[in-house]
RNA sequence: GGAAGGGUGUCAGAGUGGUUGAAUGAACCGGUUUCGAAAACCGGCAGGGGCGAAAGCUCCUCGUGGGUUCAAAUCCCACCCCUUCCGCCA
């Protein structure tokens, strides 16, 4: 959500906005309604101010001035309803619409439509070379006992899958080693729900678009795909002291998408599934360009390094405008190699939004000049499981048919350097 | 799932239909006093919206949404949340 104000001094930035973002908006139709809506809310006013001064002169009025003054109030009364009600209509389509504003992307965001014209800004490691036939992550997985897919969508359905053995044993690792990688970069540790309300997932932006993608569960509650959703309603309403920002948080949680507008796409193994665990980096900060920008970078960077320390190749890409969420106002997506596709594929995605979730979540806190603003939100992800196994396994996959496992991770595998038969 | 109680400002806590956006404490900020501090005393202290160049005027908000009424924190209904007890359960 934006400021009103701020729209209507800047209709022509929504307008580009709207257009770098492909995305349909009306500016002008919100600015009508708008305009609607300050004249409607004038004329209540005054109304409710008139009746506020009759109530008062009431308590003091004799009994017979009373009859008369009470008269008049009833037919005020009327016409006050008839305009309450015109207003609360106005009202509806004017959230409505506000809630569809796209936020303005930075200046650095390449022009483009989809995935395909993200920029690519990065690239690190080298590229394996087999000197055999690798095979994709489900063959190694499943000859190595390492998951169950076809009894994983007998019992889950489709996209349903097990791991099992070294494979989930692998799961852990990763995720222990994300945990100890995270926090010493000064993160604080969270569990986070994934079933969640509705007001966290229209604050973050999730809802109302994306509902399909939602899964939805009894009593209005809805799977989050995520675990900002959950760590962004952490402060909702409230006001958080300066001196606790920036709030670095690391959040563990299960995700669960629909994939509703990918029925055809990656149906095989693990790159798309329904339920998948991920660590979550979320920061907020004070409310100024140049931090969330300094943040994003570094939120960034602590993703790329912890790549990095796996040993697995990637690229870093700038999203296009086409490609950029409606509240976001820059992201960077890290791919990771997978060589069965000989492409890279997201492993997870860096964004920011200025004050854009934060104002539909009422976050705030008091600057330097004991002023209220909204605080600024920014998210990345740390780590996804098990989407990350599939480059994991068929990058380091041995001619034997083995996995090597990398270095940072044998640790967390109580020794174990390599996953054979 | 059943029973009871409850949700008021940063916090504690009054307030059961009429100048109540809300008593009183505490905290916080400013001042007086002091060599300095504590204490005491004086003053300030809700958020959001509209109009306005500003001063200011005005509206909304006592969990949320409806309703009754000329008038609702106060009465009625629904929902959400919290506490305690019972049941169930990991």
């Amino acid at each position: 959500m934006l400021d009103i104000k701020f729209i209507r001094e800047n209709k022509e930035l929504i307008k580009q906005a709207a257009k770098k973002k492909h995305l349909e908006f009306d500016v002008a139709k919100l600015i009508e309604v708008d305009d609607k809506r300050r004249l409607l809310l004038g004329r209540v006013e005054e109304k409710r101010a008139e009746q506020k001064v009759a109530n008062n002169t009431i308590v003091k009025a004799s009994s017979e001035e009373r009859e008369s003054i009470l008269e008049k109030m009833r037919v005020l009364k009327a016409a006050l309803e008839h305009e309450e009600e015109a207003l609360k209509k106005v009202l509806k389509e004017w959230q409505a619409l506000m809630l569809a504003v796209p936020n303005v992307p930075d200046m650095s965001v390449p022009d483009g439509d989809s995935d395909a014209d993200n920029k690519e800004i990065k690239k690190w490691g080298d590229i394996p070379k087999f000197n055999f036939e690798p095979k994709s992550h489900v063959d190694i997985m499943t000859s190595l006992g390492m998951a169950d897919f076809e009894r994983g969508v007998k019992v889950a359905g489709f996209r349903g899958y097990f791991l099992k053995g070294s494979g989930a044993m692998l799961s852990f690792a990763v995720w222990r080693y994300a945990l100890d990688f995270f926090v010493s970069r000064g993160l604080s540790l969270y569990l986070a729900p994934s079933m969640v309300r509705r007001e966290p997932l229209l604050g973050t932006g999730w809802l109302p678009q994306s509902e399909e993608d939602l899964y939805k569960v009894q009593d209005e509650k809805y799977l989050a795909g995520t675990a900002e959703v959950a760590i962004m309603g952490l402060y909702q309403d409230e006001v958080i002291p300066k001196e606790e920002l920036p709030k670095k948080i690391l959040a563990f949680s299960p995700c669960f998408r629909r994939e509703i507008g990918s029925h055809s796409k990656d149906v095989k193994g693990l790159i798309r599934v329904h339920e998948f665990f991920k660590f979550e980096q979320v920061i907020l900060c004070a409310a100024s360009h140049d931090e969330s920008v300094k943040h994003h970078e570094e939120l960034n960077r602590n993703t790329e390094e912890f790549i990095e320390s796996l040993k697995i190749p990637y690229r870093t890409v700038i999203n296009c405008g086409g490609d950029l969420g409606l509240g976001q106002v820059k992201k960077y997506d890290i791919e990771l190699w997978v060589p069965l596709e000989n492409t890279y594929r997201e492993i997870g995605s860096a964004s920011y939004f200025h004050d854009f979730q934060t104002r539909r979540l009422n976050i705030r806190y008091k600057d330097e000049e004991e002023k209220l603003k909204y605080v600024h939100s920014l998210n990345n992800t740390a780590i996804a499981t098990p989407r990350i196994l599939v480059s994991l396994v068929e990058n380091f996959q041995q001619a034997d048919g083995s996995i090597k496992i990398p270095e940072v991770l044998v640790p967390y595998m109580n020794g174990l350097s390599s996953i054979k038969k």
